[in-house]
RNA sequence: GCGCUCGUAGCUCAGUGGAUAGAGCAUCAGCUUGCGGAGCUGAGGGUCGUAGGUUCGAGUCCUAUCGAGCGCACCA
């Protein structure tokens, strides 16, 4: 079985030299302690060679030798010259091995990389792991706005980098749909509102109720799909909607709304029902708009499943039972480097003097949280961070992830101490948990920043951006083009920066200057060589799917084989991506990818006639490069045009 | 006040502890009787916020400091 680490360049050289250290720590030239990792690095300039090595600097001081003659001896160790993939060392400046390979060599790996087509496949020497990727969650009383955008790509990359090399993962929303929300009920209290005021009857906006667009798109939404409405009063038991079902039931067949089927009756509905009504409907607009965006869940997972299961319930005895939590009253201070005592007010005298108005606080400051955390208040309802816990050990207990990851955004980095601390008082390894955190991204327009607050009645969503990016960039293409060219663009922006770093997102620079995009530069790359590939077809030469070693030996143009090269990096890239999360690093790489092959495509000519075996070869290099760009395009969640 | 993150070219940002700090946009100058010019070549532009420290070597690691953003609920 052919895994990405047979194809790597990179490793056969790393390879080559740790057999070389290895050699001349058995000849005892060497002492043991020399024997550390080797780091293979590129070039600054061609003038070095292809790839260097800092193994003599780092390792100098362990084997009390001094970087030259380090480098010296390691140098005479390495098998090089025709035939060895290594053409010669040089040793240089302080210390750095630089290596120069055989063009033909190099080449070789070229089918190899025909062969894997364009799927990456596990090393052999690891299993593969279940993840589990939460990201976006936004509550269901929102849409998914052009914030949330950025941790929407970067979830779904980083589960499409986690299968490329090798793993399951399993995206995940978790919908806050607690029925005890008090945002969500006052989200359904607006939603009815609007729809009261529609049926002309009297209502009053709720206080600091939601005012957004989507909210009255919702209301109008909901006064359709009457079946729906049948399912969940039904579901409520409650005898005081039962006169509400004959005249929803005679509406269905009627074709009508639920304000011709109930008119002033609709004030009776109960607001629970609203809330579930307008929280489905919100979740469906969510999913719409994750889903034109490429983002596609395996798991929309329930809170409340989590409290009618009783798992919540359990979670919080076994917390107890493993003496992660205690009973005491309110604003109790537990921090342990204390500096503020914080003086009980009156209403926390009567408290402490009651026993039964005691609050269940998890002892989070044992494992490294700030401040202990309330599970259960005072009033016996549970806090949003009990159904976490239930979450928590659902996904590291119950279903047995190997490890869970948690996408949030800069506003929830306070997350971190306690969500460590919940995963550890259940009895699990933080290893096994890992939260990563975005950071901002601003939106502007005409220089100043676009508002996209929530509840502000002016939101700016993810599905106005892509509309507005399709629009701009194909203004003559069909409505499904433009979505797919929005949803390019946009995912581009959102990923070609570091997730670490605060970026600014200039809309009129990405809907004006779109033709200068380096999306495009990439996509039209992949175009341009499926371009000559038609050309090449319609001329009578065949498209290798597989080169031999013999054919691949003609590209040893220094153009051909620096685009080989970076073909072959792709696979070091993602592995790095997996490590430390840096999937913006991808785009770089196809940007490096296509620049690569622009400068071959300019000085090779790939179809010459007279030339048919040199033809073949370049064919198979192009054909590497389109499934490489591919990839690297199908990782970001971007399309790969045969034609722009 | 405490905590997290970030300060790199005019702008937006890359940058595995390594050699002369890079790309895109913007500015300027060039390239085509040939496979897609949405391309290629070149030029100008930098006190890597500041000051110490660690080491053979720091944009990168540590400390301090200045500046910016965000978070510090019996909300979810």
């Amino acid at each position: 079985m052919t895994g990405y680490n047979d194809v790597l360049l990179r490793t056969a050289l790393r390879s080559i030299i740790d057999t070389a250290v290895t050699q001349l720590v058995a000849d005892g030239k060497l002492p043991a302690e020399a024997r550390i990792p080797i780091e293979i690095s590129d070039t600054r300039s061609p003038d070095h060679g292809d790839f260097a090595c800092n193994f003599a600097l780092t390792a100098a001081k362990k084997s009390g030798l001094n970087p030259r003659d380090l480098g010296q001896l390691l140098q005479n160790q390495l098998p090089s010259g025709e035939g060895h993939l290594i053409r010669s060392v040089e040793l240089a400046g302080p210390g750095f091995l630089n290596f120069r390979l055989n063009p033909e060599q190099v080449a070789a790996y070229l089918p190899k990389i025909l062969n894997l087509r364009c799927r990456f496949m596990n090393s052999p020497s690891e299993l593969p792991k279940r993840l589990n990727v939460e990201f976006v969650s936004v509550n269901p009383n929102g849409p998914i706005t052009v914030g949330s955008g950025r941790g929407a790509a970067f979830g779904d990359t980083l589960a499409r980098v986690f299968e490329a090399v090798g793993n399951h993962a399993e995206r995940e929303y978790y919908v806050n749909d607690g029925v005890n929300s008090e945002q969500m009920r006052l989200f359904a209290e607006s939603v009815r509102h609007f729809i009261l005021l529609a049926a002309s009857l009297p209502s009053e906006f709720p206080d600091k109720g939601y005012k957004g667009e989507y909210v009255s798109d919702v209301a109008d939404q909901a006064l359709l799909d009457l079946p729906e409405w049948i399912r969940i009063l039904e579901s409520l038991e409650s005898p005081a909607v039962v006169p509400l079902l004959p005249p929803i039931r005679e509406a269905i067949s009627d074709g009508k709304t639920l304000i011709q089927a109930l008119g002033p009756r609709l004030g009776q509905v109960p607001v629970v029902a609203f809330q579930i009504r307008s929280q489905e409907l919100m979740i469906k607009r969510q999913a719409d708009d994750l889903a034109t965006f490429g983002v596609v869940y395996n798991q929309w997972f329930s809170e409340q499943t989590l409290h009618n299961s009783g798992r919540v319930e359990s979670a919080l005895a076994q917390l107890e039972a493993a003496g992660n939590s205690y009973w005491a009253p309110k604003g109790r201070i537990t921090a342990a480097s204390e500096t503020a005592e914080m003086e009980p007010d009156d209403e926390d005298a009567v408290a402490s003097a009651d026993p039964t108005r005691n609050a269940l606080w998890l002892a989070s400051t044992k494992f490294g949280d700030d401040k202990d955390r309330v599970l259960v208040r005072t009033d016996g309802r549970p806090a949003y961070i009990a159904a976490d816990v239930a979450y928590m050990e659902n996904k590291l207990g119950e279903r047995k992830f190997d490890k869970g990851y948690l996408i949030l955004g800069p506003d929830h980095h306070g997350y971190i101490g306690r969500m460590n601390a919940v995963v550890q008082a259940l009895g699990y390894d933080l290893s096994r948990f890992q939260i990563i955190i975005y950071q901002l991204v601003r939106f502007l327009k005409e220089g100043k920043p676009a508002p996209m607050r929530k509840r502000d009645g002016n939101i700016y969503e993810l599905r106005d951006l892509i509309k507005e990016l399709g629009q701009s960039a194909a203004p003559d293409a069909s409505p499904d083009e433009q979505q797919t060219t929005g949803r390019d663009v946009a995912r581009w922006f959102y990923l070609m920066r570091s997730h670490e770093t605060a970026m600014d997102f200039d809309i009129d620079l990405a809907t004006k200057q779109s033709d200068e995009n380096p999306v495009f530069y990439v996509q039209y790359a992949h175009a341009r060589i499926c371009g000559v590939i038609r050309k090449a077809q319609a001329e009578g030469l065949s498209l290798p799917t597989q080169l031999t070693v013999d054919q691949a030996a003609l590209l040893v143009h220094p153009k051909e084989q620096t685009l080989i090269r970076k073909i072959l990096d792709l696979p070091n890239e993602v592995v790095r991506c997996a490590e430390d999360y840096g999937v913006h690093r991808i785009t770089t790489y196809a940007t490096e990818l296509a620049r690569t092959y622009h400068h071959f495509y300019d000085q090779c000519r790939v179809i010459q006639p007279e030339e048919p075996a040199l033809s073949q070869a370049r064919l198979g290099l192009c054909q590497a490069a389109r499934q490489t760009l591919a990839s690297s395009l199908e990782l970001l969640g971007i399309s790969s045009p045969e034609k722009m």
